[in-house]
DNA sequence: CTGTTAGCGCGTTCAG
DNA sequence: CTGAACGCGCTAACAG
């Protein structure tokens, strides 16, 4: 069944010590001796116990990544990103779903498979700053969004510059009234989606336009249903809109879907404009376009932040950085034509 | 920084054993004790080592989940069904990406974290009935997908069923001549496609029609391009088609993208339907027809057979098990007038 | 270059 | 009901 290093030290003739030294590969071994372990080896089948390791060693080879949930494109993007790149530092990523429950967040700071995993990364939904502040875990730890920066390590887009981009560009092609669809902030938090109106407000006043709090609707969640009333309801403005921008791309194409059974042409009648960038955006028609943030930038700087704390090699305090984003324009906002004319232009913004 | 349970003992005035006893929540502890035991454990901010208790078990609480990638939408949503389904066992899922490299595949059946997980579900893409049987490793496998069901517990549905509900479909709206762009076989195996095309031809052939191969066009991945250059040749077939059967949905919507750009109309010129009922399936315009697998039902199975093997409840040999689909018919089949109408009719066709 | 030995932290016998 | 000692399988000192 279950062979052990002794095992195959004793079928070998060998100690222990030097068959460890053949399976971790040491240098300074007798050929002969090499293989002949190598052989005692694969005829025993001998398969390391990484738990015992571990144990010596202290670490585990694996990091967390926790998320609301992996079924949504952009989290799944994501997470293959950061599987992907886990692997380039030799870390397995073991997934855990949070499913924005603040108890389930708060255990995965806390004390989510202990001294199992050298190290998180999380995407916070509802985890507040106080909670972060009061953490007694030490594993290294880093955020993914813009929130509790202080806290801890974190990496995000600018929430108001993306918001500021996708506005201007509705602005840019003519648009005057903009509606939004904006993803509700599910705690005092809720930073990403009041930095995301910021922007809109700035890019506004840039323009010389006044904010409408009516303009504002909000989802609870991505979801079809929500999006949809969401539309409904700016749809039955008195005063008519000729723009969306909405917070993520799911919801953008839940309500061009509601606009498409409304009547309403897009982008004839009303512009609309997501973020996230997610693959599926180039499929529907009219193509979306989108915000797209740097998921690969993402992704890399998360793990190096996290591989150099689980290392010591990083400064004390926690660090804050910025990813890019790029503005994506595609037929859901500049028009079937403009497929035909230029195949794609980007506005890039780059990271800090 | 790490406290033991020795500490935490020393602390407490009392044993090890007692401590353990209260950490793993023994009854016959002394009420007065226990609270001793409990205020020393959060003082000193006590964490398991799970390695150690692990090494100690010979078990671990995790399971891996391999995959050619988390990024399609497909198998995102199968991957958190997984996740979800495991939760309930109190079992994590450590996620792998295979990107349906052999090697890769190879590896995850013979060494992947030996010892550190209790078993593995698998989404083979290239490996083969021999690998598995030649398979040395022990942990306890389950297969989804239809391939290789001899070597090792599978659960999938099945696909010659589904390529003929899908094509039986089309051919009661009416539709003759029917296009397939299937996902090509990347290996001997490459079952699941093969059976598809059964199913359509068999379809076919109930309907007193001749399967001709020009209607078959094969790309490699589900991505862009490729549908793309897919559809492109099914459009120039000298006898024009009215209506794709595209083996995924992904396929069907870079499809539809297509025949909207060359100005086919879906479905008045061309019904699209695909299979994996994605959830953006509802979100584009016209939504997409497609056959949707029982997704909850085959992440329940799976961890299912999964524990029992791992607890050695299992019968000895392979079991195979089939899931159900369903027929989803939306507009990109049906027509617009079909979402007024009913809001949704679905055929069943429940698992084995 | 190789063998011996001592823990890593925990659960679990066995005594008491 | 509680305490002491052992061993899970492995790596890293320390001899030789």
């Amino acid at each position: 069944m279950r062979t052990r290093l002794k095992d195959v030290a004793e079928l070998a003739g060998v100690s222990v010590k030097t068959v460890s030294n053949v399976v971790n590969n040491y240098v300074h071994v007798t050929p002969e001796l090499r293989a002949r372990v190598t052989a005692a080896l694969d005829e025993l089948g001998y398969r390391p116990n990484l738990s015992a390791r571990n144990l010596r060693l202290g670490r585990s080879g694996m990091i967390a990544l926790a998320l609301p949930s992996v079924r949504g494109a952009y989290f799944s993007e994501l997470a293959h990103l950061i599987v992907r790149e886990a692997e380039q530092h030799e870390l397995t990523v073991l997934i855990d779903c949070t499913y924005g429950d603040l108890e389930r967040e708060k255990n995965v700071v806390e004390s989510f498979r202990t001294h199992l995993i050298d190290g998180i990364i999380l995407v916070p939904w509802q985890l507040g700053t106080a909670d972060l502040r009061a953490r007694e875990d030490t594993t290294p730890l880093v955020l993914l969004g813009e929130r509790m920066a202080q806290s801890a390590d974190s990496v995000a887009i600018d929430s108001r510059a993306a918001g500021q981009a996708a506005t201007e560009h509705l602005l840019d092609i003519g648009r005057r009234r903009i509606g939004v669809i904006r993803n509700l902030p599910r705690n005092t938090g809720g930073v990403v989606s009041r930095n995301r109106l910021n922007g809109y407000k700035r890019a506004l006043a840039a323009a010389g336009l006044e904010f409408e709090p009516e303009l504002i609707a909000e989802v609870d969640f991505s979801h079809g249903k929500d999006a949809r009333l969401a539309t409904d309801r700016l749809l039955a403005l008195p005063e008519p809109i000729d723009a969306l921008f909405c917070f993520n791309d799911e919801l953008a194409m839940a309500a061009m879907r509601r606009l498409h059974e409304q009547g309403y042409r897009v982008p004839d009648d009303i512009a609309v404009i997501g973020v996230d960038g997610i693959a599926t955006g180039t499929a529907v028609t009219p193509t979306l376009s989108t915000i797209d943030p740097d998921k690969q930038a993402i992704a890399e700087t998360a793990v190096r932040m996290l591989v150099e704390r689980i290392e010591g090699s990083a400064e004390t305090g926690p660090r804050r950085v910025k990813a890019g984003f790029t503005l994506v324009p595609r037929e859901s906002t500049m028009g079937q034509q403009h497929t035909r004319r230029r195949r794609r232009t980007a506005k890039h913004v780059s990271g800090h």
